[in-house]
DNA sequence: CAACCCTGTTGACATACGTCAAAGACGTCG
DNA sequence: CGACGTCTTTGACGTATGTCAACAGGGTTG
């Protein structure tokens, strides 16, 4: 059966040593894994890139950037923002608005990147 | 129903424009998702981490390393394999070696990276 | 050749995931 | 207040996924 991920906390930046400086004890990869799993779709991928090109944006105008009811697009950035890759929704008016979490994105890739560090 | 991921090439390095330029397309999205997806898994993240920190391991090495049964370790390195993040098996022997490409994956770090470029 | 290891593939099963329609929760505007 | 607009939650659906047991290939070694 498919590991029901676990949940763990979410609300700062990956934390650990990069995955090719050694090799990864199972709690840190499940750190990694968390958070790849919830940009592992091609949606939520352009979400993230429309949030991250465009500093804030609510989801009424995410919704038909991507094709998608408001009902699922509300669902993908829920599972951004558990992720902690994506602000809380910030109601203003009639509209919530959502910001990308530029740290925790680039907190992932640095320990990913075989490169880098 | 959970879009069915199409097959597409994954052969080379991914090659897009990074996220956080600008709104990325659905078939850029796509290039971007299919590789996260195979990498989204725990035991997946510590077989890459084993194999970028050792350079060629086999089959029977990964195994008990990660304390799955063999068939289900084969199974996460096709995942890996088809994503194009690990080589083909490379029989030597009476083992199947296998070795990541770091190319790919540090390809995939600069689409993601919102800092770097 | 025969017995034996190291792998990969197939089948089966339980669970997770992506999607939408419908209904609820807030906030706005007449 | 009451009708409307924007989001989120809930329920239901089909599909994909992770896991293992069992089998099938291919080398090795007797």
């Amino acid at each position: 059966m498919p590991k029901a991920l676990p949940v763990i906390d979410t609300s700062t930046p990956v934390r650990c040593a990069p995955v090719a400086a050694a090799p990864m004890d199972a709690d840190a990869a499940l750190e990694v894994a968390v958070r790849l799993k919830a940009l592992a779709d091609p949606v939520r991928v352009r979400l993230m890139s429309l949030l991250l090109a465009a500093d804030e944006v609510c989801t009424c105008d995410l919704a038909p950037a991507v094709g998608l009811t408001e009902a699922t697009v509300s669902h993908h950035l829920s599972v951004l923002r558990r992720a902690g890759l994506i602000s809380d929704g910030e109601r203003r008016g009639m509209n919530v608005w959502y910001r990308a979490r530029r740290d925790s994105l680039g907190a992932l890739c640095r320990v990913l990147d075989p490169d880098c560090c």
